[in-house]
DNA sequence: TTTTATGCAAAAGATTTGCATCACG
DNA sequence: CGTGATGCAAATCTTTTGCATAAAA
C-alpha cells in the first residue's frame, strides 16, 4: 500500500473526513522528495489547487503531526516535515538536491550503552542524521 | 579560560565592539544550562537589564551564530541555541530538566562507512543526539 | 573622531483564531 | 441532515529593517 494510501487510511480510521483539500495536501506532501514547510507546500499546491487556503495546509499538517504521521527535519532555518514511516529510522540528507533517504538498520546501540554508563543517564531515544552528497550530485 | 571569556575574545578578535549589552547577552547565554531562543534569552535578561531591547538580542545571537560560536538544537517547536564548543560533538539532552551534556567521543564512523557503501553517498557530516533522563531526574 | 551598535517604531512574515458557510459521511 | 472542515479576515506573534542617537575604540 502506498504511503499516500496509508495516510488517508489513518486519517479515516481516526475519524477525520477525507475532503478533497486533505487529499490534495497529502498527495503533494508525498510527492515531494524533500522536506516541506507549510508555506512551501501551500506554494506547491497553488498551480493545481489555487482554492486551497494556507490555513487548511496548516491545519492538515498539524493533524498529521498530531497523529504521528510526519517526521521532522531540523536543517535550515525553518522546521520542515515529510511523510515518514512510523517506525524508528534515521535520515540521510543530500546537501546537493535536498533529497532524503531513510535507513532503519544499525542504531548506535553500543555507543548508547557506553554513554549511559559514563553519564548515569537513562537514554530513551536518539536521533541520528547523516548528510553529504548522493551519487548524482557527486558527479555534477 | 571560561566559555564566556572565549566568546568575548572571539568577538573582539573578529573586530566587533564589546558593549555592555553584548556582555550581558553572552553572560546570560553562558549561564543558562538549557538551550535558549532569542525570546527566552530576552525574557531572562529583563529583570537585570530591562534596557536591552529584543532587537539587540536578535542581532547579538545572529552575530555569534555567524562566527560559528553557537550550536543549534532541534527539539521543541522553535530552533534554539547554546554556546557550544567549536569542536565536533554530540548532545545528550535530559527530558526532565532540559540540561544538556556534550560528549565528543565515539562518532558512529563504522556505521557511516556502512551507509556510504550501501547508498553511494559521500557523507560529510552527521548529527547525533541522545535524549533521556539524567541521574537526578530518574530519582524524582 | 570615526565607525559601529543600540533602541525605537514601523514593516514584513508567519501562525492562530473567530465565524459564517459548505460538504463529507 | 448534522457535525466537522473550509476559507476569509482579523488578531497574534515573531523577526527584520530604517533611522536618529549614543558610545566603544
Amino acid at each position: 500500500m502506498s504511503t499516500q494510501q496509508q495516510l488517508l487510511n489513518q486519517l479515516k480510521t481516526a475519524g477525520y473526513k477525507l475532503t478533497p483539500q486533505r487529499r490534495a495536501v497529502i498527495a503533494a506532501l508525498v510527492k515531494s522528495a524533500n522536506p516541506v514547510t507549510n508555506q512551501s507546500l501551500h506554494a506547491a499546491l497553488k498551480p493545481d489547487h489555487p482554492e486551497i487556503g494556507l490555513v487548511t495546509v496548516y491545519r492538515t499538517m498539524a493533524l498529521l503531526d498530531k497523529l504521528g504521521l510526519l517526521c521532522r527535519f531540523n536543517y535550515g532555518d525553518h522546521i520542515s516535515f515529510r511523510a515518514g514511516p512510523p517506525e524508528h529510522h534515521h535520515h540521510l540528507v543530500c546537501r546537493g538536491c535536498g533529497n532524503v533517504v531513510d535507513f532503519t538498520d544499525h542504531c548506535p546501540l553500543e555507543l548508547q550503552s557506553a554513554v549511559e554508563r559514563n553519564t548515569g543517564f537513562r537514554i530513551t531515544e536518539h536521533t541520528l542524521e547523516f548528510a553529504g552528497y548522493c551519487r548524482s550530485c557527486q558527479e555534477a
